[in-house]
RNA sequence: GGGCGGUUAGCUCAGCGGUAGAGCAUCGGCCUUACAAGCCGGGGGUCGCAGGUUCGAAACCUGCACCGCCCA
């Protein structure tokens, strides 16, 4: 098969479909050998593929292309989350844009109409995964609101609140006035801004003269129930316990001492609003102080807000200041910088609020997914965001769950019409277990969309149902995902998982760096910064943004991503295809398959590679094995371009010119080594190595071989090294000859074309010369092509022989070449100076190391023998450097 | 305020107790019939600072500085 003259990405992405047809990526239970699991984080079904996703998807899909090849029964469970209230928020745009919305429209047909929405949009991003090459069993794809996850969502909620680990309660939450919902903690960010701090006199009940409190937020002072100051302020000595009339509103209030208030705050007083702010709700519950709500769910004034009843909190604020300034009752406003709580989902400033919640008892499920990692059931990697984790666990709160949305799973909780009995149960009650009322209602709230996505690595096998998924791929094998999500996914998964299967959810947690543009900076749409994945996959091609994030995937926090590194791999791609070239090339007439040769007939450079093929097959594997995506594509790329076509390629080119033998002992080298590392490119860069192996595939020799390189076997390391110790250092010999050549070859300005006379002095102990003549035998005429240079042999230390030639020290000899007529000797001193400086300093080194008597004390034997040997060798290295510059007239 | 991570070549990173490495960028020379998205070669680093441990520290310990992130 012929491969075109420039390899075109687009053309070999097409094995993707063919892939997905022949259903090598659907698992099957009852399959043998070990299993190999994941299930993906489940993107936001609203969302678009970032680069976020695109990393952790590769990532993912490196490993589990190589477990599926090395034979483990393998699932990747794909799916997406429903996002509450993203999903909602996309659909009410919709609406308002129609010029309805949700409450004109009515609870069932806005369900209706959010899951046609999903149904025309919801699957894009998992389109997108697709074009990535994402090897996931698109037969078990799921969602959190499928009818089996509802199902367990519906079971675990039940079972919690059995177990009073789920409660109701009225108390502070953080609510968002504009998704007009609860919100959890996790939900909650944090933005610092410049606001005022406004100083308000509040006038004692007496007459007798006031009190200043600051605060950032006036308009809540129509809530105020007292004023707090601590009790060991002197200066508020006298009026503490005093009563004051607080202005606007005219309600009586109480100076309380409490120890929690910051004296240094403004005047060391503070308003204490209790339904307005969580730190004076809990004053508030110390004291017994009345919890005036003046706020409804979309930040408008109620009617305890008295005349600012139906203002907007903002409008509030504006109105409030105009008035106590009117009444002079503002001492003055200083700039103040601080911390406003933000909706993470639409950045509307949020309001603590007041309202009956449902609860997630969190510390009895923490404990256990605490102990899961340290005790090591399940470890994260890196292993540092451990400590993360267990920062959190250790210090997290009861977690709101209830959501005042409409998509989302109903919480199965029923009302009792006429006795307010609550009553949760998996189906709707005929009658209220308390009075027998048949007047029931179902509680409106639907669930945290993480409360779904919590139960994913078991909701999506089956749970509650002991399927045979469950019992085969759970605990699953590995999650992987970023740092920003550990609370969020891995945590609950974590909870959940333990508390309902009484396994780990997943054995390990692969923790991906963040990708950050070429400055490092964050990719954020404000900074515009953001790069999308589908536009650099079109113009460098998928497989080179894949090999790309890998090789970038660090075990650290931070993945910085350039158009170099991108071209990079797109030119290693283009290597890779021409490299295919040249051995589909030489295998025209070549028998299909090609016969395997004995290790022992074959040359040193075929054995050499067969080495290094070896050598690569072992490190990647252990790489990615430990999650070092980052070393395994380094080894990948070191091997391809460097071993195999830097000097296999430019080896083999002889022995396919003799023909015969050789010719078909290099033609069998070629095809087993580009197989193999076809093989093992397979998982970083699937498309461009299916496309290739399919023109190679004929000319594979092994029973029962794949029709697909995507279920071929993954190499494995043969047990024995094809090359002997002395070969091994033939081979080393012979490419530290050829460099010391080029290098002389530039130095010295010989054309390129130009072959050259050489000449190897090794400085070799007369015992050992005989062995060096074998290697160099077999080596010379390796050395020879790669230098393009005629090399004798001398062990003669006559000078006549150097009379003329320029020379290069390498660590056992020297090699010299004939310079052209006119070159530049000055160049050449300098050039051996600067080695031999080098070369002195690491001699004094050593010297000094061997002169002191602690050293030769301490050291091992083995240390010292490595010392001495070395301090030998640069001796001679250093006379031999002194020798020739002052041949070459240069002084030492 | 608590915690975590980082500081090594121009950039991005590896090295984690015995002669400082890679990729990219840069410079010089080459269109050598797989590949100019290429080949050959070169230059470039007192490993953030200060102490300590050690025969020996980029690496281990302590402190400091700066950068970044998370939590409160």
């Amino acid at each position: 098969m012929e491969l075109s003259k420039t390899f075109d990405p687009k053309i070999a992405e097409r094995w993707y479909e063919r892939w997905v047809e022949l259903g090598y990526f659907t698992a099957d239970p009852a399959r043998p050998g070990p299993v190999f699991s994941i299930v993906i984080p489940p993107p936001n079904v609203t969302g678009q593929l970032h680069l976020g996703h695109a990393l952790n998807v590769t990532l993912q899909d490196v490993i589990v292309r190589m477990r599926r090849m090395q034979g483990y029964n393998t699932l990747w469970v794909p799916g997406t989350d429903h996002a509450g209230i993203a999903t909602q928020n996309v659909v009410e745009r919709e609406l308002s844009r129609e010029g309805t919305n949700r409450h004109q429209l009515g609870r069932e047909a806005f369900e209706r109409r959010v899951w046609q929405w999903r149904e025309t949009y919801g699957g894009r991003i998992l389109h997108q995964l697709r074009r990535l090459g994402a090897s996931c069993d698109w037969t078990r794809e799921r969602f959190t609101l499928d009818e089996g996850l509802s199902r367990a969502v519906i079971e675990v909620f039940v079972r919690l609140h059995r177990q009073g680990l789920i409660y109701r309660e009225r108390t502070l939450i953080n609510w968002c006035p504009r998704c007009e919902t609860a919100l959890s903690d996790l939900e909650v960010s944090h933005k610092e801004v410049d606001g005022e701090l406004y100083y308000i006199r509040y006038p004692l009940e007496d007459g007798s003269g006031a009190i200043t409190v600051a605060t950032t937020r006036p308009e809540t002072m129509l809530g105020d129930t007292a004023v707090a100051v601590n009790p060991a302020d002197a200066r508020y000595k006298e009026l503490a316990g005093k009563s004051l009339r607080l202005p606007l509103v005219g309600r009586v209030i109480p100076i309380i001492t409490d120890p929690s208030v910051d004296s240094a705050f403004g005047t060391g007083a503070v308003k204490i609003t209790p339904a307005h702010d969580f730190n004076d709700f809990a004053i508030g519950k110390a004291h017994g102080l009345e919890e005036i709500a003046t706020m409804d769910g979309r930040g408008r004034m109620t009617a305890a807000a008295g005349s600012y009843a139906g203002l907007d909190r903002n409008e509030c604020r504006n109105a409030v200041l105009h008035d106590l300034e009117v009444q002079e009752l503002l001492e003055k406003t200083e700039p103040h910088r601080h911390a406003l709580a933000v909706c993470s989902r639409c950045d509307t400033v949020l309001e603590p609020m007041l309202s009956t919640q449902w609860f997630v008892r969190i510390k009895p499920l923490a404990d256990k997914a605490i102990a899961a990692v340290r005790d090591g059931r399940t470890t994260f990697h890196p292993k540092f965001w451990e400590n993360t984790y267990f920062n959190w666990m250790e210090n997290v709160h009861d977690w709101c769950i209830s959501r005042q949305l409409w998509w989302g799973h109903r919480i199965p909780a029923y009302h009792c019409g006429e006795c307010g009995n609550t009553m949760v149960a998996a189906h709707r009650p005929a009658a209220c277990d308390r009075c027998e009322s048949v007047h029931l209602r179902q509680e409106e709230d639907v669930l945290d969309t993480w409360f779904s996505s919590g139960l994913w690595p078991f909701s999506t096998l089956g749970w509650p149902d002991d399927t045979a998924d469950l019992r085969t791929y759970y605990p699953t094998s590995l999650l992987v995902t970023g740092f920003d999500i550990i609370f969020f996914w891995v945590a609950r998964m974590m909870m959940l998982g333990l508390e309902f299967t009484g396994q780990v959810p997943f054995r390990d947690v692969y923790i991906t760096p963040l990708v950050r543009d070429q400055f490092g900076k964050k990719m954020t749409k404000s900074r515009g910064n953001v790069v999308d994945p589908l536009e650099i996959m079109e113009s460098y091609g998928t497989d080179a943004v894949r090999f790309t994030l890998a090789q970038l995937a660090v075990q650290g926090r931070d993945l910085i991503l350039s158009n170099d590194r991108l071209a990079a791999a797109r030119a290693f791609a283009n290597k890779i295809w021409n490299a295919a070239r040249f051995v589909m090339l030489n295998l025209e007439g070549a028998p299909q398959p090609t016969a395997p040769v004995p290790i022992n007939q074959l040359g040193l450079a075929e054995r050499w590679i067969l080495s290094r093929l070896r050598n690569a097959i072992r490190e990647i594997g252990a790489a990615i094995d430990a999650y070092e995506f980052n070393v395994a594509a380094a080894r990948l790329y070191h091997f391809i371009w460097h071993e195999f076509c830097d000097w296999y390629i430019e080896l083999s080119k002889e022995p396919l010119r003799r023909g015969g033998r050789d010719q078909h002992a290099a033609r069998f080298v070629l095809v087993h080594c580009f197989d193999q590392l076809l093989r093992l490119l397979h998982p970083f860069m699937p498309f461009i190595s299916e496309e290739l192996w399919q023109a190679l595939r004929p000319y594979i020799d092994e029973p029962g071989l794949s029709p697909h390189l995507a279920v071929a076997r993954f190499p494995k390391a043969a047990d024995a090294d094809p090359l002997s110790e002395a070969e091994r250092i033939a081979m080393a010999h012979c490419l530290e000859a050829t460099e010391a050549i080029n290098s002389l070859r530039a130095l010295v300005g010989v054309h390129p074309g130009q072959r050259v006379p050489a000449l190897l002095k090794p400085m070799i102990a007369p015992d050992q010369r005989d062995e060096f003549v074998r290697g160099f035998e077999t080596w010379k005429a390796y050395a020879s092509v790669m230098a393009k240079a005629d090399i004798a042999l001398t062990f003669d230390e006559a000078a006549a022989s150097r009379q003329g030639k320029v020379p290069s020290t390498i660590t056992w000899g020297e090699v010299l070449i004939e310079p052209p007529a006119a070159f530049d000797v000055e160049k050449t001193r300098a050039s051996l100076r600067k080695k031999l400086n080098e070369l002195r300093g690491h001699l004094d080194k050593h010297q000094a190391r061997l002169g002191n008597a602690e050293f030769l004390q301490k050291a091992s034997a083995d240390t010292r023998a490595e010392m001495e040997e070395r301090t030998l060798e640069l001796t001679s290295q250093v006379g031999l450097l002194e020798k020739q510059l002052s041949q070459l007239g240069g002084a030492a």
